[in-house]
DNA sequence: AAAATAGGCAACCAAATGGTTGCATGTCAA
DNA sequence: TTGACATGCAACCATTTGGTTGCCTATTTT
């Protein structure tokens, strides 16, 4: 999980995933292309993100394609903001019990 | 957007939100006890979390009073998470058509 | 077989991060 | 008013991070 977590944390590690949501399957190079950046340095990002188990690689030939996994952004989801957003109609409520209460 | 999820990365930040969402309004000491971290460093955790938006606080006479915001997760939940729960499914769908190919 | 293409490995670097210690300030209680 | 308590500020430190360059390997293509 905080694997997970740290991976999203760089915004160009997302704009990856970004780009794996728009199109699956596509290889190293196809990933660095347009970006601001080395292609070493694009390896090191598809690694953390691998590692995270956010994206998954086969070797076909000479070219490595890359996929994405949506499992762990979804366990985020459930796991971890759900949890929250209970708080957030809560405190919803009681904003709105205020409100209510100054009407009175 | 970026500080949120920058500031989700680390998980004794994390852990300080949980403990907000287990008791609102905590002071900063409070806040310390049980942790193996100075009072100084859960200051810049909780500083980073404010910057983020994640939590506001007030000042109570000498006591500083932490309150969590569950806005900005619910924001990183439907703006960015949902968008990867469709790809999830189409995967999920893939794999069903897969599957019962092989029975045909 | 030679050249071009796709990717991997390793060393290096600057800046950011997560933590510390020491001291200062503001507020409450005796 | 004096001491105790809650927090703030700043300098410092080691490690991690995000990036680079240079070179090597493997697979195609011509």
């Amino acid at each position: 999980m905080d694997e997970v977590f740290k991976a999203l944390a760089d915004a160009s590690r997302r704009s990856l995933l970004d780009r794996l949501h728009a199109r699956n399957g596509q290889t190293l190079n196809e990933l660095c292309e347009g970006l601001a950046m080395t292609r070493q340095a694009v390896t090191k990002h598809l690694a953390i993100l691998e590692q995270a188990n956010l994206v998954s690689t086969f070797k076909h030939g000479r070219e490595k394609l890359h996929y994405l996994n949506p499992v762990p952004i979804h366990q985020i989801g459930e796991r971890w903001i759900r949890k929250f957003e209970r708080a957030k109609l809560v405190a919803l409520s009681e904003l709105k019990r205020q409100l209510e209460k100054r009407d009175e």
